[in-house]
RNA sequence: GGGGCAAUGGUGUAAUUGGUAGCACGACAGAUUCUGAUUCUGUUAGUUGGGGUUCGAGUCCCUGUUGCCCUACCA
């Protein structure tokens, strides 16, 4: 199985908060229990445990798969079972290959591993249509040649009982025989169904006599123009998994009162049938599990809303990194593993719970502190002139400051950034009317430069129009590597309360970054009109043309070595000290062709929040 | 109106199945810090209402309340 997926997934919660190891979510207490009763093999073997993910190939995986995903291989790797990755691919209408490849990469992204080849439901249409036959004949499913508005009619409501199709007791040889010919095309779409006979007095709905197949004369993108019916969901789902032997079949609330159904489906397949005779017995019946669905704020997970998103143009694609797309979140620079902290963090109920963003913005910072290595970038350039650089040597000298890579990671070592008498710091590191516990530069201010030196503003320059060009600075050559001068005569230490970050003129590249924010502004977008692109953020993108970044900003063979910036996907991220964490995007600029960089998450910054209050 | 499911600090989640309601996030306060980051310490705040059983109830019983799901030839 993975190597890349915790040893024991499920509920992980950080040690120390449980009185006896760790607690137990409901799915694996009924799995622990199932095991030891030895429901699916000897008991106590843990290793029978099969769990899928079966999406259906009809669009992009979001950020709430990850949570199915990561429940289902999670539960796998944790029992020593398996996990497999299937396509419920029973409507040729909606799906396409196109889903199938994307799906196939982000499932493999999240690091999930499968057992075995990717599998596809309509692999078994052949079987599926066996059982449906072998149903027909035990007198459990007839042709119903009503149309949909009749059966619809028929079907009651929740408060009155339907009424049986006149279709309903007709002889299983004319259902048999009508069956072949919808499977070979002889009637238009919607002419006729195949029924499950059950109860149309039912209080549940979906017991009221189910269609199992409905004519679709469209060639479907597996199987081509072979079938001219095609199995619903209830049919052929629990089917699935129990030709994959599946144990747990683990799916979102809604599907509570389907279970029934699932349970009916393969319980009419095995009436009649013999352990003991071999051409006719019982097939596997696996176990239903419903879970509350990943429900964070400021996002939508609708497919029909995503896919507004990305046809109105209020995003650039399935892949724009403000999508809660697996695609897009990965663009967005977020890791794998932080979204399956996230996951695991929030834990497996029934609850249906709503869960912070932040919370997620937290495990990605998490992940990322550990891991990205460092580097100085400069948004917005604000040039500084050293004074005093010629006064302590050559007027174009550059000195070469040792940089740590990763303060988490010791073992990632340092780097060198030149340091010249031309500088940029950021613009919003400066403020000429300064409040009282602005702690970075100001006029008569000194500030220390990340890993440079102390610099002391003396002349704010301004242009015309008032703003300011230039700040003319003097650094002290004592404070060399960001070191505090020695006392003075009275053995006073003089300090400095800010430390900003800064390039150099001649060395530093001109880069473009996109910083992301969130694309909804309403934690429940579209709560308060009905339609979320009215809660659309309009600051979700800010695209910095002109940011300046240390030259050599690659991610070194040493780095890697150490752990630091070894990101699994390849995917280059870092950590812009005081800014947030980056990674390099497909994109070059357009405009100049320059490198592109996407902000995942700013670092918590306490200083706008206090800025905020006042 | 019928059926199904759920409810524990602001948020999310535990409670050895009847025995001290704990953890994380947040918020607040402080310490450390060459990132106003990280890290560390402390504070804050909770069992959906009402009855009942019990020496003892988040847990069991009764009864309300609230929320979500269900009337596709979608999944």
């Amino acid at each position: 199985m993975s190597d890349t997926a915790p040893p024991t997934a499920g509920n992980q919660t950080p040690a120390g908060d449980k009185k006896d190891g760790e607690s137990r979510h409901f799915i694996q207490q009924l799995i622990d229990r199932h095991i030891a009763e030895g429901r699916w093999g000897a008991p106590g073997d843990r290793s029978v445990v099969r769990t899928r993910f079966p999406p259906e190939p009809n669009g992009f995986l979001h950020i709430g798969h990850a949570k199915s995903i990561s429940l289902n291989h999670g539960l796998a790797v944790e029992y020593g079972g398996k996990f497999l990755l299937r396509f419920d691919d029973t409507n040729p209408e909606a799906e396409e290959q196109v889903f199938v490849d994307s799906i196939i990469r982000d499932v493999e992204w999240m690091g999930a591993r499968w057992e075995g080849d990717v599998r596809f439901a309509s692999d078994y249409f052949e079987q599926f249509y066996e059982w449906a036959r072998d149903l027909i004949r035990k007198g459990l499913a007839y042709v119903d040649e009503q149309t949909p508005d009749e059966i619809r009619e028929m079907r009651g409501d929740a408060t009155k009982p339907g009424t049986n199709s006149p279709y309903r007791d007709r002889p299983v040889e004319e259902s048999l025989d009508l069956f072949e010919r919808m499977k070979k095309g002889e009637f238009p779409n919607g002419s006729k169904v195949l029924r499950a006979k059950i109860d149309m007095a039912s209080p549940n709905m979906n017991l009221r006599d189910p269609v199992m197949y409905r004519i679709v004369n469209k060639p479907h993108h597996r199987t081509g123009s072979t079938w001219h019916i095609y199995p619903m969901y209830d049919w052929a789902h629990g089917l699935e998994d129990s030709i994959e032997g599946i144990t747990n079949s683990i799916c979102t609330l809604e599907f509570e009162n389907h279970r029934p159904l699932y349970d009916w489906f393969i319980d009419a397949i095995n009436q009649d049938r013999d352990p003991l005779n071999v051409d006719y017995r019982p097939i596997h019946h696996p176990q239903q599990t419903e879970f509350a669905r990943l429900n964070p704020t400021y996002i939508i997970t609708s497919k029909r809303k995503l896919k507004q998103l990305v046809e109105e143009g209020h995003v650039e694609g399935w892949d724009d990194p403000r999508m809660p797309t697996i695609a897009g979140v990965r663009r967005r620079g977020y890791t794998p593993e932080g979204i399956r902290n996230f996951c695991n963090g929030i834990g497996t109920t029934k609850f249906n719970a709503s869960h912070d963003y932040s919370l997620l913005e937290n495990a990605i910072r998490d992940d990322l502190n550990k891991r990205a290595p460092r580097r100085l970038c400069v948004l917005r350039p604000l040039k500084v002139t050293i004074t005093n650089w010629a006064e302590h040597g050559d007027a174009d000298r550059v000195e070469w400051m040792d940089a740590g890579n990763n303060p988490e990671n010791e073992a990632a070592g340092t780097r060198q950034v030149p340091f010249s008498g031309t500088l940029f710091i950021e613009r919003d590191d400066f403020m000429e009317d300064a409040p009282r516990k602005f702690f970075r530069l100001k006029p008569g201010g000194e500030v220390r430069l990340r890993y440079g030196f102390w610099i002391t503003c003396h002349e704010v320059v301004k242009d015309e129009t008032g703003e300011v060009v230039e700040l003319k600075c003097t650094y002290d050559p004592q404070t060399r590597g960001g070191d505090s001068p020695p006392p003075d005569a009275d053995g006073n230490v003089r300090k400095v309360k800010g430390t900003i970050h800064w390039v150099s003129a001649a060395h530093a590249k001109a880069v473009e970054v996109r910083l992301y924010d969130r694309l909804f502004t309403a934690e429940r977008p579209g709560k308060a009109t009905g339609n979320p692109i009215d809660d659309l953020n309009p600051e979700s993108l800010e695209i910095v043309g002109g940011a300046l970044i240390e030259p050599d900003w690659e991610t070194t063979e040493g780095e890697r070595a150490s752990g630091t910036g070894a990101f699994g996907d390849g995917i280059e991220r870092f950590q812009f000290e005081r800014l947030g964490y980056f990674c390099v995007d497909a994109d070059a600029s357009e405009a100049s062709g320059a490198m592109v960089f996407n902000r995942a998450v700013t670092l918590k910054d306490s200083w706008a929040k206090a800025a905020k209050k006042d």
